[in-house]
DNA sequence: CCTAAATATTGACATTGTCGATATTTAATG
DNA sequence: CATTAAATATCGACAATGTCAATATTTAGG
């Protein structure tokens, strides 16, 4: 089983992001470090399957005062999330590992 | 446009083999490597899907003496390809930069 | 209450990832 | 020289991932 590289970006957002990993806010991350540019239900949707697979967990965020709408859903790695995030690392790097750039 | 995984590490297969850059020899590539595991139709249609994007180029290899079978079919990178792949890789970097493994 | 804001969720489709099975070409071999 | 075996490419079908327009849910504010 092996990553695909936007879910590899959405676990790495959601990682920069901590107490604040929820939809709308990984997407503008997604945007503003990465230069990816994709629409809420494309991070949803690749955040539930991800919490399939059993590397991301989600809890309802405890909603602020003064805040309307529904409560925020807020995503976190696990360990078994971490370790398939770092395998796609290590076996890109290797790969370019000696490449140069003509 | 965004690569693939398999997609981008076949792309540095390409590049790491350079002359010796057909089907199972990138097959082998991707396996001592990056240590993915995939069949030859599976690197092949990959090509095929980064020809039609025009990422990388083929053409038939001039077959040595006393080598059985159908001659080979060497891939390399077109500049577009170099672009596409780069800017992955940078998408990535900045992703993980700063990010500290629990 | 009704409206607007903030967010999540559904449903549908396009692209990429995957491989078992098959075809093509040529050297060896009897 | 017909047949077999080796080396490689290619087809056809399906599963997983990437994508978003449209819709629903919830709550603050007028």
């Amino acid at each position: 089983m092996s990553l695909g590289d936007l879910q590899q970006l959405t676990m790495l957002a959601v990682t920069r992001l901590e107490a604040d990993a929820y939809g709308a806010a990984i997407r503008e991350e997604l945007l503003r470090v990465a230069g990816r540019r994709v629409s809420v239900p494309t991070v949803w949707v690749t955040l539930v399957r991800l919490e399939e697979h059993g590397f991301v967990e989600s809890t309802e965020a405890p909603r602020d005062k003064g805040r309307r709408g529904r409560a925020r859903r807020v995503f976190r790695l696990t360990p078994a999330g971490w370790n398939a995030l770092d395998e796609a690392r290590v076996s890109m790097a290797r790969m370019w590992d000696g490449v140069v750039q003509p």
